[in-house]
DNA sequence: CTCAATGCAAACTATTTGCATTCGA
DNA sequence: TCGAATGCAAATAGTTTGCATTGAG
């Protein structure tokens, strides 16, 4: 089942509609690969759907996260950012605190150790944020200068 | 060299003036195991120094963590918070969804992990996040009936 | 038709800043 | 004395909400 049936389906199953900004909303925010914060998607979206309002994407974001398509992220700089969730493998995130670029990386290793942390004192883990700051490749190279 | 030394040589090292709502603050919020937003340790400090100023708790808590005696966290709910550091071992946090407990753990081996993981892609860690999220042991007996 | 969604503007919250006054060195 | 610090109030930034109108079911 695809992301879109899966909100569709969602929005059926919570009396909510399906209207067209909604879907706009999602195929833009689906297809990419950026970590969106609200003003970011409404900017991009502005130049093909001049009439879609700030307050719709920021809803329809929040839409996206009961409904687990997308998840939120918080990287410190004062903006909620969104990425979407393809139900495969979690991941966490490298932030270069020089250019901005994240990377996202997957260690089931750090998890498992989670894991055992929560258990040693007695905690159900229902979610977790994982982030890694410092200098990219590119900007390490940069400062050595 | 405790912490209030640190600071004193922090400010005359800067050209910095050592006033006595900037120990006033700086003893408050060591003396604590909360960890506190600006709020709140404005509120707190307010009965015992009506006087002090919402401003200057917030630009001591700055200053603070700039020379290094206090960390900022950020646990989602939208303040900021802060916390001393006690130049002993790095620790992250637990914090229960329900009840707002948290929980300080170490685990050496992510430590490990994590900078295994900034090497695989190139990058220099200056410092990382990390909060598991979810119930803690009360909690969750609670929210089993 | 009906009620949810939209777009706009305004409200709100946390944080930061400008400025006249105070105070440490 | 002199410039940094303070306390207040006002400005800012990001987010959220109220409401008249629009539009999906």
């Amino acid at each position: 089942m695809d992301q879109i049936q899966i909100f569709t389906d969602y929005l059926r199953q919570q009396g909510l509609k399906n209207t067209s900004q909604r879907m706009v909303i999602l195929e833009v925010f689906l297809n990419s690969n950026l970590h969106y914060s609200t003003e970011e998607l409404y900017l991009k979206l502005r130049k093909s759907h001049p009439r879609i309002g700030y307050a719709t994407v920021h809803r329809t974001l929040k839409l996206l996260a009961e409904c687990g398509l997308a998840s939120e992220l918080n990287f410190g700089d004062g903006q909620t950012r969104y990425e979407p969730c393809r139900g495969g493998q979690h991941h966490d995130h490298l932030v270069c605190t020089r250019c901005g670029k994240i990377i996202e990386f997957v260690e089931p290793r750090i998890e498992k150790l989670q894991e055992e942390v929560a258990e040693r004192y007695g905690f159900k883990i229902m979610s977790h944020r994982h982030e890694l700051y410092g200098l990219c490749s590119d900007c390490s190279v940069a400062s050595e200068s």
